[in-house]
DNA sequence: ACAGTTTGTAAAGGACACTTTACTTTTAGT
DNA sequence: ACTAAAAGTAAAGTGTCCTTTACAAACTGT
């Protein structure tokens, strides 16, 4: 599943220790996620979702919708 | 995390077995995700909007919102 | 009451999500 | 060029998600 987290957090100026801690992860997590190394879980897709003010529909994009 | 899978279910007059069988999951994790024991993965949470046409923020209502 | 369907419970195993720690590489500012 | 901040990589450990198997309990219709 691709993911828009990293344009995200760019164009809310966040390092990925600044989003690690909003979303009370840890870097490496917020790495991970952006490097599609693994999907977040539900309750963390939310947090991102909350902190970008968008859908978890708007950030996360199945492989095949 | 609360959800409204059972009741979607219900409307949708399917049994656990035949949402398995939709979801491409087992009865087991039908059963844990209506009973809370756990939430779904987000591709899983994904397959659950699909099948029911909602977002997923319709159907899975976080904790502390 | 009985049989068949549906739902619930449990336990062991594998893969994934996340942590912690530590180190290296890249980028940006002066 | 130097330094510091930011980003990347790696490995071991823990807990969660999901499977498989098996059996028990509840509901439905005849």
């Amino acid at each position: 599943m691709r993911n828009r987290v990293r344009v995200l957090r760019a164009e809310y100026d966040l390092t990925q220790a600044d989003l690690a801690e909003k979303l009370n992860v840890t870097r490496q997590t917020v790495i991970a996620i952006e490097s599609g190394k693994y999907d977040p879980s539900l309750p963390l897709a939310f947090a991102v979702a909350r902190t970008f003010n968008q859908s978890i529909e708007e950030i996360f994009l199945p492989d095949s919708p």
